[in-house]
DNA sequence: GCGTAATCGAGACGGTACGTCACGTCTTTGC
DNA sequence: GCAAAGACGTGACGTACCGTCTCGATTACGC
């Protein structure tokens, strides 16, 4: 059970899995919500605030869509969350930190591959559903915002490869996969290099050229591929 | 002519052909250099500086290779480059803006597209050209930073965009419309799209995963997009 | 009991009476001390460090007597005090606010009228000590840079009226009215009108002439006075 | 004969009297016009001209009424007077250089002490006039700001006493002057003393307490002198 | 059931960089 | 030779956030 601000009376407090606070494997792997205690407590000795933390990635996510990435402030989300700044502090090491947390909830939701029957349907569907998350204006904000930090940032970056990308290439992959164990592509296909030549031209599009990813689009780079 | 410190007796000013100091149109376009005066002034009606233009764009560089985006501030760089602040401010609107203006000068230099008889091997050329270019040390990081900073700031991301992105996809097309011109590609090909293709994974690669860019990556890229 | 530094085990936190921290009566005039915690706290919640603003005031009237007032600068004080300038501007609104709270501490202790049992002597003595105080170093320094600042700026000559002139009028006629008391002087004497005959030379001196305010020229105002 | 703007056709230059062009004493004594040229002259190797002098002291009088102290800059002047900031440096030293010249028309003009018959007379109408001059929101404003500035600059402090104070105790002791040849005062009276004790509650009125100069006050003062 | 310890909101602190303003200097062109 | 124009190096301004710190209050656990 998640309590929520309609359930006031049975809050709850999250107990964090890992021993690093700074940790940022996506958090809803494990069952880290718990129920205790009542509304609005202000610290005890066995956990985090859930409560806190979800005000925190609110509150950065509203900032950002709101004001952008430079409007995007410790302070600001201090102040925004009700929070005291040490609290952020003392889970996330910056503000991209907090924002690859919020992050880290939507990726995995809204891109799960779904199985379509043929290796051009299941592209088409699963291109089509990823350019709606790249360019979506919440999670879609957030992850531009992202890379657009990796960029500047290689520490930064390596984290995020750890804590998504790789996870995403899993996804990416998954109907090449499929494809192979149908036959529908060979055993000796360099998926790496594939999964480039499908997803590149659609990041192209949505961090470069600012183009629109429509279906004639999306058609012609799977008809593309699939002519192989 | 075109004098140069080689030429101390006879130093150079410019005249910015714009009559907006923040326009940002590659200035070697234009011949913008014009003989007058001796060596080393200190701003005088001949109009701005190029010693000091020369040396912020120098220093901004050098301070992004050495210590990364975050290192790069206005004040670094006018310490840098023993130029006062408000120098800087009033021919640039921010630091993204100098290193646009780093930027622009080299990137005409390095990605002209250079004939080689067959669509397949200009486009392997200009592909290798690119992705040279674009995780290269000095160039490339600049350019890697400016598109970060394009994921941060729609205003930036449109004048990046005008100044640089619309030459660039020119650029990327000339290996396309060369095969056009000889039949080797059809007359109604969508070439933006397939510009996306051929680029995109490459830009992928660079931007998103960090994988190399290898030759034989090239090369399927190529022989993918070719065999069609 | 007021600890100082001399008793660093018990060190003090100030807390400031008033709400408004620009508010600028005499600090002193309340307990403004208690005891708490330990030595050399860097900000919490007692609210502000008595160690800064003693640092702030004793680093400006330094700055005053060596450099005079064009070398008081809000970033000068702050190097000088050790302490960050958004420390400085959390209390004070100016470098002038800082002075009238360095000034304001020594000018009660300097100008306590004592009794002499006779008018002229009580003026005399009053006077004297007024034109020490007026040209002296340290105290005076500081005065006269508020005069002069008070010239250019009409509410800081209301602040400094409001926190320094009213209160030193009624020091100033203090003689005249012990002298009313015993009988010395008429009850329908205009007391405002006196005090300017009596320290008003002495100002003119101080302020435009430059003149020094000698014994016998404290006479001679005296004797003028007194002998109506 | 002094051209002014509604004769347009035959403009004046002046010829600064002094070598050093930084001299400040009062530039009307000599007659400094000399007809040449026409109208809206950039520079000509006859010396400086007459009407950027005039614009430049009108421009800074006028910053100075409307903006006060602190709004009169040397940039702010320049541009007013439509006058290169270097003709104002190649003239004056600085911006109560400016100020003081614009004073020092006004003071000899509005303070020419008249022989009224008595000494009672004459004190009562040159302090009136004083008061009056001293209160003034054009002369008046431009001595306040030069005796503020005194108290922070020595040097000026000095520049000002050499340039106006002296001439103006002249002025002072004028009265005291005529009543010692009237034989209504002692030969061996200690003039500055008096002189002190006389404007001394004038100026303690308008550069401390701001008290109104009124008549009454006026009357006392001049009462209690003379009745000596 | 009471002390102990972790966390919370609050907010002052020393810093760094921001973008602006005015300073005083300099160099040129045009009278 | 002076004036207008205006770029330059300099330095202070006042502001925004940074990341650290200290404190009093709050709460559960473990003795």
């Amino acid at each position: 059970m998640i309590a929520t601000l309609d359930a006031p009376l049975r809050l709850v407090y999250s107990i964090r899995p890992y021993s690093d606070p700074h940790d940022r494997r996506p958090v809803l792997q494990a069952p880290y919500f718990k129920e205790v205690g009542t509304l609005a407590h202000h610290g005890n000795r066995h956990g985090r605030s859930e409560e806190a933390r979800q005000a925190v990635l609110r509150a950065a996510d509203d900032l950002l869509v709101e004001k952008g990435f430079a409007g995007v402030t410790i302070e600001g989300i201090a102040a925004a969350a009700g929070v005291a700044k040490q609290t952020i502090y003392r889970w996330w090491g910056s503000k991209t930190d907090i924002l690859l947390d919020t992050f880290l909830e939507d990726a995995a939701r809204d891109l799960a591959s779904r199985e379509h029957g043929t290796l051009a349907e299941d592209l088409r569907a699963y291109l089509r559903q990823l350019a709606d998350f790249l360019t979506g204006n919440d999670a879609g904000a957030v992850f531009r915002a992202l890379i657009g930090h990796a960029q500047h940032d290689a520490a930064f970056a390596e984290t995020l490869r750890t804590h998504y990308l790789d996870e995403q290439r899993q996804r990416d992959r998954a109907p090449l996969d499929r494809a192979i164990a149908r036959g529908e592509l060979p055993n000796d296909l360099d998926i790496p290099a594939a999964v480039d030549m499908l997803v590149g031209p659609v990041y192209h599009r949505v961090l470069m050229t600012g183009d629109p990813v429509d279906e004639a689009f999306i058609d012609q780079v799977v008809e593309h591929f699939v002519k192989r």
